[in-house]
DNA sequence: TTCGTTGCAAAGCTTTTGCACGAAT
DNA sequence: ATTCGTGCAAAAGCTTTGCAACGAA
């Protein structure tokens, strides 16, 4: 399958991927992506499945599932592994591609969320990974505290 | 149920947190807490009943599942969210009560884990959670690369 | 006595797998 | 013509829930 005018970046990104397997791209793989440039933030598989619904296009959710995980080496996408969740929902992905790289901020009562990016934290990840030998690809940062709204709640009860 | 001579630090944490919302100390309770006693690092939930066979103690596996979030909330124990598990297992846990407060790093390719401790990151952290008004509670911080070893058998093949 | 807790079994969910068919190379 | 990918249905896990019995306060 070839793929033409509709080609963004992480089309060609991921094509590297399966082509370093011997995989194939098909219509349902360009359907992932095609969906997966509407999203923004976080997702669910399922929400992936009723979003390619929506577009006319049905892509079962087992192939989703099968097809995460090329997502994720391609870049693509990461898991969204956030401290508290997991009730009722399964795992959570996020959208990274062509976004600037951030980390959350999750409140503790209501969960809000919020995205900030600190330089000086990646700096310094980078010297402790490098003071263990490690080469560092990611990370992983999940600041869980009361956001200012939930503190104030609590001041008037307490 | 009384607490006596077996009582150790995390027993009076978890009875306050118990207390707190009008629940009642338990044998079984009492038994999870002893067994968590003798777990260093990361456990599924599984493990632990495991562990209490042994002891000769049996706690089905629901009530420990029912007594997770207990635990948490009782800082005794935390979630270990690590991004690339959840094949085979399900959530794990890790003891974190009267150990010193640490991170890990994690190869993305053999699955080795490193703790480490870096205070300087965690002040950065605390500066971040202040600037957008949330009161720090704890984070998940995971820094995922290659470790040396790996390292070297790519240099090797590639 | 009251009401939270436990165990068992069953249900619920997410995620994976077997198989036959269809499609990409 | 191969061989990989897809869909469906079934299976497999992990986790939660209903209910009766038990036990802490």
């Amino acid at each position: 399958m070839k793929i033409q005018e509709s080609a963004r970046g992480y089309e060609q990104e991921i094509l590297k991927v399966i082509e370093k397997s011997g995989g194939r791209m098909t219509k349902e793989r360009l359907a992932i992506l095609q969906a997966l440039g509407d999203i923004e933030g976080h997702f669910f598989p399922e929400d992936l499945e009723q979003r390619l619904k929506r577009q006319g296009v049905n892509v079962s959710l087992t192939t989703i599932y099968r097809n995460l995980p090329l997502l994720v080496e391609a870049g693509i996408i990461r898991r969204a592994c956030l401290s508290e969740e997991k009730k009722g929902g399964g795992t959570r992905y996020e959208h990274i591609w062509g976004r600037a790289h951030h980390d959350h901020l999750v409140c503790s009562r209501c969960a809000c969320k919020v995205e900030f990016n600190y330089p000086a934290i990646d700096v310094l990840q980078e010297a402790v990974a490098a003071s263990y030998g490690f080469k560092l690809e990611r990370h992983h940062l999940e600041l869980i505290g009361l956001c200012s709204r939930c503190q104030e709640k609590e001041d008037n009860v307490g």
